[in-house]
This record gives structure tokens, sequence and C-alpha cells, in this order.
DNA sequence: ACCGGTTCCGTAATCGTTTACGGTGCGTCC
DNA sequence: GGACGCACCGTAAACGATTACGGAACCGGT
């Protein structure tokens, strides 16, 4: 059922139908009813593709998923943050493109959506310091929204974050109230801007109280199972281990904590552990009493309050540039406690 | 630039650019080197709107992942999978389109990507049985392939599937052959075909040494973490605990460790385990020497699979359905060892 | 009676490709 | 030398919507 045969039927030109169908004003409510009602009798849907062309929208927004080259890691939160991000788009009428691509192709893909005409704007994920796609999207022209900040980038672009360093410092602060005055934090790869943005956080709230970050209790890896069990493993071996950690993500903390049980340490007696929690639906901090004690942020929400903002910035290309910054919450779990007496 | 300036400055007509750029036949060698020339100097990209207008081809596919009303959970499993699958895409010029619904909202959704012409096809994602969805594709006439499979639809359809039954009646083989004689089975929720065919894998394996299942010894849950932890807890408060589990994934896996080891249990010398990996990016199994003993099966080149049956699927639909049945390999890690002695 | 302004609707161009169909020129064959 | 086939290229009609522009009918005001 196509637009045309729609109109025929109604002894209507396409014209009319299409308006009525749209909203626009100068078409009579009673016609409009009778339009809007054939339409659904006859389940019209209109062509997508036919719309595409004659507007020149691309109805959808692209991600581009990097893959780094080195591990080939897909980064965990990307599921929930699409999922976020999903629910807007769907209720917006747009679609989501996908690009799954090596990190070096970064650049070409964006050129590609843009120049083919196959999205009307994009989410940058993962930014890091300097990041260089941002002075190449700006240049390109493609709107787009940036999931997290790049230090170091002086132009203006539109953002939604997590305040990292804040969270961070809150949980340090945390730590050393409870007297802990080794602790080993086990951050993200440090080119990542969040990465750098917790180290200032740590490194910010230890300075405040005058203690010393000790090199060999910071660690800046991958956020997997197995390298925040190396990790904690290295530290927990030193001649002074540390009697807390601060992890960066939840599968990081579950590392860490195999490592603690493993040397039949008790977690939350003889070591504490702060995570960062990024609320993914399939990797829940507990159900009732949160398991790790953690600062909080749901990366869904942050998917469903990028979408919107890329949107709105999609209807409105003029406009300056938006930023939104959230807040972590400080979340208490059964992995903390007072640090133990000495001897 | 588009189509027609190109030919203009060429002095050709649009026909023949088209046809020079995309390979036909009737174009002199000559000419298309010429075309082909100043399409790259000019960096000419066909409008894929205008593409997919005129071929009526969408040039995309379509994953759409349902959001179980309940408890909202993602698959974590769709990130890996998805990244498989989108290596295949882009190698082929086509685009993935993700819809991300409410599961009651699914039928709809596939209803909508056919009508509105959006996608060429679909991959249906976490098939239970006699999954309504299967017949729905069918009779709308959109070409997909199912990653896994449904019992009890008798139509034939394409599918690419792992060895579920397979794989873990060898990992229950394998503990019984370790002498282990209570085993605790923490499967996924078993409206899942998955889930269906691993219980099936499990109880004849257990039958065919003449053992009974005993239900308290059998967990259908949600693979999360909390969920693996809470079944292993109960099973090892029962008078006669197991002193080995078959857990249905990485995570429920690091669930069933952590009820294990917070008991003061040592795994792989008090209680064993084996669990099924899918190789996730993000949630390897170890590095050099796997954490768990595991059956597994990768679930990204699952999707990478299944993304080129599609692809072929759409090149020729007349074609019969095609199958495909991986099977998981056997890995030993440390999680596993000979059932202690009574007493 | 005439003009201006609404209200409502239609004609036809447009978006940027693909492709059915038709042409020209040339060589070959009988 | 006419018929035929082949190699090559162009004209114009799709694809299915949106939208610039124009026109008819009607109303109120002067």
């Amino acid at each position: 059922m196509k637009l045309k045969e729609l109109s025929e039927r109604l002894g209507l030109s396409p014209t009319t139908v299409s308006r009525a169908l749209n909203g626009y004003p100068e078409v009579n409510e009673e016609t409009r009813q009778r339009v809007m009602a054939a339409a659904k009798r006859h389940n019209y849907r209109p062509n997508t593709r036919a719309i595409r062309l004659a507007t020149g929208r691309a109805m959808a927004v692209g991600h581009v998923i990097p893959i780094a080259a080195k591990h080939e890691i897909v980064n965990p939160i990307f599921a929930d943050f699409i999922a976020g991000a999903g629910e807007t788009y769907s209720r917006a009428g747009y679609d989501m493109v996908l690009s799954v691509v090596p990190d070096e192709l970064e650049e070409q893909t964006y050129r590609e959506l843009k120049s083919k005409g196959s999205v009307d704007g994009v989410i940058l994920h993962a930014p890091h310091m300097n990041d260089p796609r941002i002075p190449i999207l700006i240049e390109i022209g493609l709107p787009f929204v940036v999931h997290g900040r790049a230090s170091g980038t002086e132009v203006p672009y539109s953002w939604i974050d997590v305040n990292n360093r804040r969270a961070f410092q809150r949980a340090t602060e945390f730590l050393l109230d409870l007297a802990h005055r080794r602790i080993g934090f086990v951050n993200g790869l440090e080119y990542m801007d969040f990465a750098i943005r917790r180290r200032k956080g740590f490194e910010s709230a230890m300075a405040d109280r005058a203690m010393v970050c000790d090199p060999d209790l910071m660690a800046s890896e991958e956020m997997t199972e197995f390298s925040g069990f190396r990790a904690a493993s290295r530290m927990l071996s030193l001649p002074n281990p540390p009697t807390a950690f601060l992890a960066a993500s939840m599968l990081s903390g579950m590392g860490i904590r195999r490592a603690i049980e493993g040397r039949g340490l008790r977690l939350g007696r003889d070591v504490s552990l702060i995570i960062f929690d990024d609320d993914l639906s399939y990797l829940r901090n507990g159900e009732d009493v949160p398991i790790f004690t953690a600062t909080r942020s749901s990366v869904r929400e942050a998917g469903r309050l990028s979408a919107q903002m890329l949107l709105q910035i999609i209807a409105d290309p003029g406009a300056a540039p938006q930023n939104r910054l959230l807040e972590a919450e400080l979340i208490l779990g059964q992995s903390t406690g007072p640090a133990p007496g000495k001897g």
C-alpha cells in the first residue's frame, strides 16, 4: 500500500494525504480524520526509503563502535548504553545504525556516514585525551554528542558525562575516613578520558590529606576480571600491601575480590573495596543490599540522555553545544569497613 | 558531488557513469577507467538514500533486541555477537540497524521493518520453545536467520546454533568421571531453547550412568552473577550438598565461586565447577590457563557466521534454509578436580 | 461589485540513483 | 548491399515520498 494508491481510494491527491498524515495545518479536520482512518484500515506505512530521499533526512543516528586493535575487546557498557539510547530513538521514529570498525578506520567511517548520508548524527563513544575525532566531526559537519569528555580539546562540543573526578574523590575520602592509608587504585586505561579524571579525583583526595600516592599501588589496565585479579595480586604481594582498593568497574572489582579471597583474606574486614558501578543490567551489584560499596551512575540512563540531546541537536543544528554533568551516588555495600588495626 | 555533476564533467550520461561504477559489461573498458578515476578524484560517494529507493533494497539488516519486560536485562552476549556480525556487514557494504524493544512489541516491530522497507532481513535472537516469531517472519516474508533453534517448531528455517546438549552432556560426564555424584545444575531460564537443550544434555548423561536428578540440585535462573550466587548458596546449604556445579555462563559461574569461597571452601578441590564460556571479549576465562573448566564456543564467531548466512539468504531468497551446528570444545581449567573422599 | 484574505486542495517538480528501452556505428556474413 | 549482431552509449521513466507554487471557493469589508 503506497501513498498514491491510498490517495486514489480516497479520491484525494497524494499531496493532501501526505499533509493530512503529517499534521500540516492546511487540511480540513474532517478530511484529516478520513485519511487517518483509511491509512489505519489499509495498514499504510510510508516507505522509509522514499521519505529519506525526499526529505534529505536519514531518520537514523549512528553509533560507531571501535574495536581496539590490540585486544579486540568490546566495551561491555555498550550493550546497556545502546539499550537506553534505543528507547529514545524508537519513540522518536529514528533508527539506530551501528558500525563496528577497527579503531584505525574510525575517521574514514565518519566521513562515509556523512557523504553517503546514511545518518543525521552520531554518538561518540569512549573519548580519550585530545581525541582527534572531535575536530574531525566538526569539520565534516556531522552533528554529534560525546559520551564523556575529551581533556585537552578546547573547541566547544556537546557532551554528557559522569563527574568521574568527584566520584573517585569521594570514594577515596571515604576510605581515608575509615583509616585506610594504603589504597590500591586499579584504574582503567589511562589514555581514556574518564580514567584520567578518576585518577585526578584519587590524587586530589590524597593530596588534601597530605598523603603521597605510591606508584606501586596504582595500575592502569583493561577493565576485565582478569586484569583486576592480576593487579590486585601484585599489590597484595608487596611487603606493605594495601588495606583497601578502588576499582574502575564491576568486573575489575570481581577480579580483585578473587585475588583477596584467594589469599584467605576477607572482603570488607581484612581488605576494603570500592568499585565504580555502571549499573549494567546483567551485572547488577547485588539486589537489595549491594555487594560492593560503589559509586554508581547508570550508563543506561546516560544512553537515554545522550540520545535525547542528539535528537535536539539534529532538530536545531544552529544552537549552541549542550553539556550535562551527572553525579554518581556513593552507595554503601558489604565490601568496606574500617582499616584493620596494626598488629 | 552527485552522479549528474560527475557525468557532466565527463561529458557522459548519468547512465553510463552509473554502469561504469557498478561494473556493468556494456561500457568500454577505457571509459570505465576514466570514470573511476574521476569518481575517485572528486571523492564521489553515491547517495545511499537514492540507491535504496531506486533498487528497492535497504542494504541493511536488522537486529531486534528484546528487553525482557520483567527485569529489563540486556543479554550480555549481544555486544560480542554484534561485534562479530558487524564485521561481516561492513565488508559487504551493509548497515546494521538495531531496534531495542520491549518483548511484547517485537512482532509489531518486525511488521514495521518489513512494511517500511528499512531492512532486507533480520537476525532472530534468543529463541524459545515454540517461538511465535518464526512463523510470523515466514508469513511476512522477511528473510531471517535464527541464532539458536526453537524446539517444537516444525517448519524449516535457517539457523546457527551451538550443540548445547552435547556440550552439557560431555561436561556432566566429565564430572561423573571425577567421581562427583551430587552435581548442582545452575541453568539459564528454561523457556529459552538453549537452556532446554542443556538440561537434556545433563539429564541424559545422568541417565546413562543410571543416576537420578535431584530437583533440589537444579535451578533455572537469569544468567547473572547474583543469581548464580543465590542458587549455589541454597544448594550448598542442603544437608547433602553438591560437590560440583554446572553453570550456564561465566557470570553465573562467578557467582557460584563467590558462594563457594564465601563458605571457606576451595574451588577445584572441595567443590568443582564447569561453566559454559561464550568467549566474550570482556569476560575472558583467564588468559593462558583458563580460570574455569569450561565448554567453550565463541559467540562472536557465531555472529560472523550468522551474518554471512543471512547475506546469502538475502542474495538468493529462493534457496532452501541453511543450518549450521557448532560444537563447543571442552577446555580444562583450574576449577575442577576429583570429588573429595567421603569423610 | 470588487478586492483581499482565508481555507482547502491539486499539479508538478524534486530528491539522486537505477534501469528498461532505444539508438548509433561498425564489422561480418551471405 | 542488405541483414544481422555486437559494442557502446543515451533518453526518459521509474522508485515513493515531500513540497513549492498555484488556484478555486468562500467570506467579510468597503
